[in-house]
DNA sequence: CTTTACCCTGTATCAACTACAGGGCGTAGA
DNA sequence: TCTACGCCCTGTAGTTGATACAGGGTAAAG
């Protein structure tokens, strides 16, 4: 019995930082504010996670590097945890967030084009005449 | 004459949140952290802006819009304020938040690909199964 | 003289975490 | 068995770039 039961209680408890690769802190800022549930804890008050845990943090990770906020997450784990999941209401939050990301690259690429035409203009000289600074201060 | 001088201290008094357009909190806020100087002030001690102050703040916020963080602002004015300034250094400081901004766009653009190919195999029904869902939640 | 519109300071709030202080606990090696 | 090390616990404060509000003063118009 290499990993053998000694307790029953800690019975393949699982170190939910390592399994996901997310920050300690923030699992239990997720805990705090709700996206987490409470997990049991050892007599001694550490938390004891399970395959399930793994599960929701690894759903919220994914969401959030697609750029979902923490509300939108939310949002779609109480579909997820309810029984109101449908494909339709989903793909409706899907498709605002994606209609939202592609707003901020629009954004960001009128950004890019300003900028680049201004920089595009400095002598890069060692003179105190500047193009991106003239731009930039209103006479 | 209309506009007369009764006291001097008043004098061409101006209105630096109608003339920029900026938020008088904000403008309180910059104040506070160092990106606008305190302006005098009257007896009963209201600030007196003049145009330097509508110059300066203008440059702020047209850095801010172009996404400059305001730890970038001040780096920029710093070369403005100081004998500091040469066109090869602000040419360098743009060109790195240039990089940024392509950064960025890059990674918005990537995290569109994959929610775009998520929805679109939804079947948008009123089902509960669906293809985000899946796509996020882990086995 | 009163109303309205603005100004003042100071503090709290937002998102999404991160960092740290100050303590307890569990385990490995000597 | 002692001790050192590393991790866990709670609670609080800091980050960025503002915004909002409470509670009070003042200036200017009718």
């Amino acid at each position: 019995m290499t990993t053998s039961q000694r307790s029953t209680a800690n019975l393949r408890r699982i170190d939910l930082s390592r399994a996901t690769g997310c920050n300690v802190e923030t699992i239990r800022y997720y805990e705090t504010i709700g996206i987490l549930p409470s997990p049991p804890r050892t007599a001694k008050g550490y938390r004891v996670y399970d395959h399930e845990h793994v599960s929701r943090l690894g759903f919220v990770m994914r969401a959030r590097e697609l750029g979902f906020t923490l509300e939108e997450v939310r949002g779609l784990l109480s579909l997820v945890d309810g029984d109101g999941l449908t494909c339709g209401e989903v793909q409706r939050r899907a498709q605002a967030h994606l209609d939202d990301v592609a707003a901020r690259i629009a954004d960001l690429q009128s950004i890019q084009s300003v900028l680049a035409g201004t920089v595009a203009k400095c002598t890069g000289k060692d003179v105190p005449e500047c193009a991106v600074i003239d731009a930039l201060m209103p006479a």
